[in-house]
DNA sequence: TCGAGCATGAAGCCCAGCTTAACGCCGTAT
DNA sequence: ATACGGCGTTAAGCTGGGCTTCATGCTCGA
């Protein structure tokens, strides 16, 4: 395999017709050139220049040597061209991945945003669940998750203003949004007795002691509402495992039995379907796993992620 | 411009999956690969590696660089390859230039033989009158031409032995063949009564100062007419310019004058042509012409030249 | 005959790029 | 737990490739 450097310089003196008409548009002296011709000369045993008395003229091995030179020195410039483009985001792909309704209602927001700002970048969106997530995202297969998980208690902004942080698994965590969870009843469910009229009374969940559970199938949330369960003293009775919150929908309607529907998912369900905060308060904590060092897309689209949060 | 070097050590580290594996492939040790990294990646201000436990995966950026450098590889070993293919006569290129007689009767054989030797060489042939080659093969439009001059004198193989030779104008010259020159005439010519009867009787040229000459049209040829005549002491009247054979063949047939035919073109000649030597003996001194740093291609074809010629 | 412009060679210098050595990190095996 | 091996990185130092400078030879045009 030649040098490619010796390559340039012959590249360039061919182009300029003489070895100082090339060394000055190198930088170099006439001398440089000469050696670096000589060497490459010898390196390939065969003379590339027949040497003029004004000037030189190539060889057929150098004629040859010249358009492969060219190629190569398309192909440098191209690619730090491309690179720029990359850095600027002219250019690139940001590989997302989402849980289903963050995909349907947090994303394509963000999404529209940020094609207007870097309409170069390819993007690409998969749904995945919050625990295929993080290992996707450190091979590299993923260059920004949307997952979440849940969280007991207050679930105010006390992590608003924590902001990025890199977790112990190596990669970063940005917090979105809370996305309370209600649960989903039908008009005359007895749960609905204890509580009282209003919208906003809460429904405590030793009340739903007895209700038949239509339970979303993905794995954090089907852990979840045994943990919430447990947490209130008693096993839940699921009837139904279903990740398609309009069947869930139609199933409350039917009195088949009650579910966990978080705000980001109401929109889906039906009008006849009565929803009330629990207590306690259950929050799907939705974040944003990245790598460690984000490439200028991810950060990109971190940023309108971030900014996009309602105060 | 990137610095093809650190392309191509980019190349091999994330082919090889780590710095280290890279680096025995290399042949430095892990620390200059790192180094030679990390200055690429200063240089494009971006990573291009994102460091694993167990070696390196590439960034976007990096996969984009890695292709550049897979084509700048290529080009690379595809050009030394193509150059040693140029030297080893499996390929390349050979433009040839003749004067006509020549490239009818001496060359052919010649590329013949050429063309089984080295079936990779791509041959090209042009009728090329002996006055405009040198100018050609020195601007290296053509790499091998055969030429001819006139001698008068003995003509014998003085110059056989002296082999290639250095000639003023910084061109290589080889004789291969000296022509001998006839006379041409009609059957009941004048001429012919002083000479004799037998083929062998040479014409002495001061029997031809009233003959009409058919005259080749090369610049060459009218001249030495015009300096032959004038060495025997006359003007040559000359009734005809032409620079194809058969015409001179049927011009003379058709007693319209005599003309110099030498050895090459007297196939040429019509039966009823009568051809005699000229006293003073008259030759076509035929020669190589090839820059003084031939290709190989043109140095196998004047070897093949040079072999075939009559001892 | 001279001088301008070209390529080249010898000599020397300098820094890019290598090696060595030491360190931190991670994952695994003892 | 602790040790160990393999990874990448850094600092320091050395070496040689590749540059400059200077001098020479050549060809061409004035």
């Amino acid at each position: 395999m030649l040098d490619p450097r010796r390559l340039l310089v012959l590249r360039a003196v061919i182009r300029a017709g003489s070895m100082s008409a090339a060394a000055t548009e190198l930088g170099y002296t006439p001398s440089a050139v000469s050696q670096q011709v000589a060497t490459l000369e010898r390196e390939v045993r065969t003379p590339l220049l027949v040497r003029h008395s004004r000037g030189v003229v190539p060889t057929e091995a150098g004629s040859l040597l010249v358009e492969h030179a060219d190629v190569v020195a398309g192909r440098l410039t191209r690619a730090a061209d491309e690179v720029a483009d990359l850095t600027a985001l002219r250019a690139g792909r940001l590989r997302l991945a989402a849980f289903a309704s963050a995909g349907a209602r947090l994303l394509p927001g963000a999404i529209g945003v940020f094609r207007r700002r870097h309409p170069g970048v390819r993007l690409s969106l998969e749904l995945r669940e919050p625990e295929d997530v993080p290992d996707l995202v450190r091979e590299g297969e993923l260059d920004l998750a949307i997952t979440f998980d849940y969280l007991t208690g207050p679930g105010d902004g006390s992590a608003v203003a924590s902001g990025p942080s890199v977790d112990t698994e190596g990669l970063t965590t940005t917090w979105l949004l809370d996305d309370v969870v209600n649960v989903a009843l039908p008009p005359h469910h007895p749960a609905l007795e204890d509580a009282g009229v209003s919208p906003t009374d809460e429904i405590d969940v030793s009340t739903l002691r007895d209700a038949a559970w239509i339970r979303d199938s993905g794995q954090v949330c089907r852990e979840q509402l045994v943990e919430m369960c447990a947490a209130a003293g008693f096993t839940p009775h699921v009837a139904f495992d279903s990740d398609d919150f309009p069947m869930v929908s139609g199933l409350i309607e039917s009195g088949v039995g009650v579910a966990l529907v978080p705000d980001l998912a109401v929109h889906q369900m039906g009008r006849r379907v009565v929803l009330r905060r629990l207590r306690p308060r259950l929050v799907r904590r939705i974040r944003a796993l990245s790598p460690p060092q984000p490439s200028p897309a991810t950060a990109a689209m971190l940023e309108v992620l971030t900014s996009r949060r309602p105060a």
